[in-house]
DNA sequence: TGGCACAGGGTTGGATCCAAAATCTAGGTC
DNA sequence: GACCTAGATTTTGGATCCAACCCTGTGCCA
């Protein structure tokens, strides 16, 4: 057993369990979150972990019913879609807020993050550094309301995401480090028209090539 | 002193007397938000009021800061003017979603509120109807996501809205009158590229509308 | 045999009490 | 007179206990 990571005040903590649990795949969608349950294994009450179910229900990675409790919620073939739909609207606005505050050291870690995903052959590291890659992008923007929906997308939509690699969109890699390739190229010249461009059609392409594959949903 | 609402459960309750006196003007941006005070005025013990302050968190009407308590956040003109860029591409979206699935009933309803807007005269009924309208064409949309997101957009735009308006926004109503009427002549038809187009185009004049007051940032 | 009613266990919601952190105030010092 | 500091007060965070509600399994009856 590992000993719980000892920092922030506790409901910040029990957030950091679950959230890692969620979006690393041990909590999977459907699955039921009982407070005692999660209050016994961190060594804490019942009532931060209620405070941090509510903190991650607004980060879109639980959801909430009155007398009923808390789970990992499920999406359909639709809903992911709209999601990639609002990525396709929304990263592109956060890309164009984010560009002109990059600083050459940004661009430089931005170049070191894709050399590790072209180096890279394990899964779960896939989705952690593709997430890191697209996240410094935004890293200028520092409009909250904005970056909290973005992250609340990614957040929703992580399971799908994973199970979708892990099904073989893998072979394909060689487009996806393209499509990084061109984003980055337009980050460093500071050229939000092609950063919207390129990072519109890598997300809508992702959503086409899920679409084909329903069997993600079960 | 008004009896409170007594359906739903505590916190429910809570929250939905604080999002009325934060929607309705009572609760300003800025303003600090004490549990116990809040508890006191509703009868209940503090902890309902922090399960509703975390709702409202969700939904951007307070923001929450870990050993200070909450308050109403107060946003920047840049950060507003973000947020509307965010609504014109997001809304779109949630109205060719919506579109498709709405009735003859719907319609007839919009047209009844539109009516309604073009012969009122207060202001914050505007405020209410308008919302109405438009939360009207995009009943349609089931995406939780999406709505939720929608939500929270107007939510916390919704008092700098209040002090344009107030300020002689309604000098041009009838600009506002007639994007309404092409939107809503663009849902009859069932005409999504249409009702892109005006819609985006009504949230956008609003924004450099808005941008030209600065002074209701204070 | 199948469906319904009821009871029991289990899980969440709320109240009260206590601890810890932050803010405010008053006093002293430079 | 202004600034810093220390203590008191206020406010939030957490633990424990009790109440209300949901779900499930069992037994009865048609």
């Amino acid at each position: 057993m590992s000993t719980p990571d000892e920092t922030g005040i506790g409901s910040t903590r029990v957030a950091a369990y679950l959230r890692e649990a969620i979006l690393g795949g041990d909590l999977r969608p459907g699955d039921r979150i009982r407070q005692e349950e999660i209050a016994a294994k961190l060594g804490a009450s019942r009532l931060p972990v209620r405070e941090a179910l509510r903190m991650l229900e607004a980060e879109g990675l639980t959801e909430h019913e009155p007398h009923k409790g808390a789970r990992v919620p499920q999406l359909s073939q639709h809903e992911v879609d709209v999601i990639y739909r609002m990525r396709e609207r929304l990263e592109p606005l956060a890309l164009t807020e984010s560009l002109p505050l990059l600083t050459e050291a940004d661009h430089e870690q931005l170049e070191e993050v894709q050399q590790r995903i072209e180096a890279n052959t394990d899964l779960e590291k896939f989705l952690d550094l593709d997430r890191e890659f697209h996240m410094l992008t935004y890293s200028g923007c520092t409009i909250d309301p904005l970056m909290a929906n973005v992250t609340r997308l990614w957040n929703s939509t992580q399971h799908y995401r994973r199970s979708f690699v892990a099904l073989g969109g893998r072979s394909r890699m060689w487009v996806v480090n393209s499509e990084h390739r061109l984003i980055l190229d337009a980050v460093v010249r500071r050229d939000a028209d092609d950063g919207e461009r390129y990072l519109g059609g890598h997300i809508r392409r992702t959503r086409i090539e899920l679409g084909r594959h329903p069997e993600v949903f079960t």
